[in-house]
DNA sequence: CTGAAAGCGCTTACAG
DNA sequence: CTGAAAGCGCTTACAG
């Protein structure tokens, strides 16, 4: 075990697989094989192999696997935020389907900037991933560029693609911005507000939804829109409302794009008197904990987030594995959460 | 431009430094050079490489950097939750701080496990990182002896270490728990309750500074401690506040082990009828930022959890450097925030 | 300032 | 089932 014959090496002093073998009395390639293929390795051969890592705590190098085989065995991820619940949630998702695998997760926070995705993105592309979760379709020209040049494979979620070349897991963002604007419609609101932060482009196709349902009723008005690019959160919600009511004070109900914002439009109400939904009808988006817990209990449209990083990872895994999947658009829906404020 | 002579060759297809440098005129490692320590190559020859990446649209390959260098350029954190906001608020610090060394930031979700934090751990040493932070300060043996043998650098963060040897960033969580019971004693309260989930750490060093604090004021009773080692969720909140009323009717205040729990407390208050704070005082803790807003706005304890990230990322990248830090132990302490509801 | 050679620690064909 | 040799794409000493 006293080997130590290292003159002006560059060696890194961490046990090697080389060390696993001399130990073990076989060739560096089959204490390879006993590790990664242990079934194509005779049990005897196996067993003093498996003795050999344990005795000298063997760890097996990432990097020089990664550079000696073609697989890299990392997977890139990337969201555009992290303190938003919805998309912790699709990474939980992400996490179980890949669990068993062995995959390096890459998790890159976008802070929903094209710049920030640029930089992450060639970061992550000089570890030569096995495949890459992208959020959303719509991507900066560079970034579409590099993806398309790296040739790894790419899986979307959070929404629809039209271009069967792309695969995509999610639901319609459009349709489900739709189904809440008829819901309050169909509760008799006329004057219906729609507030939107971010301008992400998840928001900018809920408020198409909005619209588009606005103006099958008859009801369109742009004044009833009040559109931010600041970030979501309750504050801006409470701030929010209080500029609807300003721009527009017939309004009888908002559709908020996000649960934040129709938190702090509901605390706000309370803080001012105003009767949620009694005098104002508020509702939000993606059902977050707190929706069902506030009072009033809030009406929201719930969102399958965990499903959708589940079923992409899934997705991709069996694109990496060279399978053809049974379908390239995976729509997994949505669901409208009728409660007290709206 | 064609050097196709890929007989039976397992390169990747991808471009090499070699191809970069060949186009340049200059040696590989001129190349290399050029890239990694512009200054040391002259103006003409560096100008030709940058030209030659970006004809060739050149990315570098990380694993092999990683295998023929010293360094990874790999950090890993791990963090118990991603659900949690505090912990996402830390790793937005991590981010920040570490942002222009080209890391490759490793982001790994323990679940509040140790098999899962041994698994993650076994993992990540694959990647022979540069620096691990890590969350908390007890670890299971597995870990310990993981983290030992590697050799890495290490900063904890959350909690104040007492060992000078072991780097950690973050706060007293045993003082900040007795500061608030200081606090609602100070108010008058008699019968404190005390509401703890998960169980983690953090949870138990909090409870300690509570049960301190009421021994000092003779006030302690057992009978007002409720621990469970479910996640704590709002629906918890909920739920637990009605038992703790349950075995201790006379209850006059309630301490949450964090914002989530006094959340669904408050919430179940306003439906059972029961007035917060003038019936029941309840405080929560870390300072979300629902808690300014909910009605009544919530005492909590404000907890410097960007910051932990932050100065633990930079402590980490100091000490990778070689540098002696000026402090082993830093100390960002927290801020008591007297709101409505207690 | 520039470069030819060796080596990092693994896996891949190819034989036997 | 097992192994000797070559190679993955970089960087490190060491010269000049």
């Amino acid at each position: 075990m006293t080997k130590t014959q290292q003159t002006k090496s560059r060696a890194s002093g961490r046990v090697t697989l080389a060390a696993v073998a001399q130990l073990a009395g076989v060739a560096t390639m089959t204490a390879s094989r006993a590790i990664t293929q242990p079934d194509l390795v005779s049990e005897t051969l196996r067993t003093r192999v498996e003795q050999a890592v344990a005795e000298l705590g063997y760890v097996p190098n990432r990097a020089a696997r990664a550079l000696a085989s073609a697989e890299s065995k990392v997977i890139a991820v990337l969201v555009p935020s992290l303190s938003n619940a919805v998309f912790t949630e699709v990474l939980a998702g992400i996490q179980d389907a890949l669990d068993a695998d062995n995959y390096q997760i890459l998790i890159g926070n976008t802070r929903y900037s094209d710049a920030e995705e640029e930089k992450l993105l060639g970061i992550y592309l000089q570890s030569n991933p096995d495949g890459i979760l992208l959020s959303g379709l719509n991507h900066s020209p560079r970034v579409q560029q590099m993806l398309t040049s790296s040739r790894v494979p790419i899986v979307s979620m959070m929404d629809m693609s039209t271009d069967p070349a792309q695969l995509s897991v999610g639901f319609s963002q459009v349709q489900a911005g739709q189904a809440m604007t008829r819901y309050l419609i169909d509760k008799g609101h006329r004057r219906i507000g729609f507030i939107g932060a971010q301008l992400d482009e998840r928001t900018l196709k809920r408020a198409d939804g909005y619209r588009q349902a606005m103006r099958e009723a008859g009801l369109a008005d742009p004044r009833l829109e009040l559109m931010v690019p600041d970030p979501s959160t309750i504050a801006l919600g409470a701030e929010l409302v209080e500029r609807m009511l300003a721009q527009a004070p017939d309004c009888d109900a908002v559709f908020c794009c996000n649960d934040d914002l129709a938190h702090g439009a509901i605390y706000q109400c309370q803080r001012l008197g105003i009767a949620v939904p009694g005098q104002l009808a508020i509702c939000g988006f993606n059902d977050l904990p707190a929706s069902a817990w506030i009072n009033p209990s809030v009406t929201t449209v719930a969102t399958p987030r965990y499903q959708i990083g589940f079923e992409a990872a899934t997705l991709l895994r069996a694109v990496i594995k060279g399978e053809t999947p049974a379908a390239t658009q995976i729509d997994l829906g949505f669901t409208l959460m009728a409660r007290e404020s709206a």
